[in-house]
DNA sequence: TCACGAGACTGGTTATACCAGTGGTAGACG
DNA sequence: CGTCTACCACTGGTATAACCAGTCTCGTGA
């Protein structure tokens, strides 16, 4: 744990429990180097990768102001907000992720079967029929999340492969709290193989199906 | 234009670019200042703000290496992507960012008309029809803009909210290469009214109306 | 009352020194 | 000859101190 990542924590703790207002000062580099202990460049590399994550702005000759993080941050605050323990309970982050999760994999499964070559759908059905082939629950897990890796990557969309990295990582954040969360999912080994031969026929039902699958573990609420 | 931002912008575009192999190592700190002719300190940042975002891993005593953005950056990256001119025109990053954008707005749309108060939805329904009332396509595409960020917000999911970050940046630097990206849907009026409306009356069709008009955008190939 | 300028802030940059891990390698040893 | 170990040169991490470059405020003078 270094210095800067120290402060960095702090300071997104503080900004994304709500502890300052949005547009408000943080403290001046020189002060928050005082208070932390540490060096003014400690303190400069962590507000810098405040600003990349697009939680505060920075402007030479005036003050670091906070920004409003829910129109300026990006996806992968979803984890850090799943972390922070003090967050806002109202933004139903769990929900959140498992339905980004359900629309997202949906639409990817649908262009997988359209994209993917016969490779690929291949390893598809073949990654679905070892998952469905063991009985270990963690095992069985880790099947499930490679052969999304699969067709996410079979989608051929980048923007699907990006989102799926924060999605994946605050998913099991969530799941380390709940450990059932996707249990509904990995049960029904016969709707996941259902899926990937669809995917393998490019048939027309892919969407319907793997909506059906992932929408099981979006909380209520 | 500071120090450290010439020298992430010119260090991401390496990466993006292609020009370092996955776990390449950099060039270390001291030899970057060097070369760069800034100080250490201004590499540092640079190097922390890469990491924020996924594209190096640093380890003290062993060298920073390029990772797989692929596979660790977050959704942000696609702003990056379709800034850099030389990134691999094979991510079809364009294509990407409308197929998530249709993707997440028709799922939005629906949790919207779920979930939204009557004032949000009334604010929907005013803000399309001072959209359908202006002939400036400009104007409109405000009014759009400000039509969807009203929807995000109503579906009341904090992921999607993030994720429209990037996807409207990402968005905008595409259309200010293809001026008439989205003309397809701001040109058809009576569709987006009929959403709103939709939307309004909570019908079931929302999706399918939405969807709809969002994949009118999604470049062919 | 208003304009403006001094000065006290803010962040931006540089230089230098040292601490703290890593990893390659030369040498000692079996 | 092989192998193991200790060392050293390298990596990033931290700290100090000084100065540059903008911004903002407040008091003074027109």
């Amino acid at each position: 744990m270094t210095a800067s990542s120290r402060i960095h924590a702090r300071l997104r703790g503080d900004i994304l429990g709500g502890r300052y207002e949005v547009g408000d000062a943080l403290p001046s580099e020189r002060r928050l180097s005082e208070e932390l202990e540490t060096s003014r460049h400690g303190v400069r590399e962590a507000l810098k990768r405040l600003q990349q994550a697009g939680l505060v702005s920075i402007s030479q000759g005036g003050a670091t102001r906070v920004r409003d993080w829910r129109r300026h941050g990006g996806l992968e605050l979803l984890l850090d907000l799943a972390a922070e323990g003090d967050a806002p309970e109202a933004l139903h982050v769990p929900r959140a992720a498992m339905e980004m999760r359900a629309s997202i994999g949906a639409d990817a499964a649908r262009r997988c079967a359209e994209r993917a070559d016969a490779a690929t759908k291949a390893q598809i059905v073949a990654r679905a029929e070892q998952l469905a082939a063991v009985e270990d629950l963690a095992a069985r897990n880790a099947h499930y999340e490679v052969l999304w890796e699969l067709i996410v990557d079979g989608a051929d969309n980048i923007a699907y492969r990006l989102a799926l990295t924060s999605l994946i990582a605050s998913s099991q954040r969530i799941a380390s709290v709940d450990a059932h969360a996707v249990s509904a999912e990995l049960d029904d080994t016969e709707a996941i193989r259902a899926l990937a031969h669809a995917i393998n026929q490019s048939s027309e039902n892919v969407h319907t199906l793997a909506a059906d699958l992932l929408e099981r573990s979006i909380p209520r609420g």
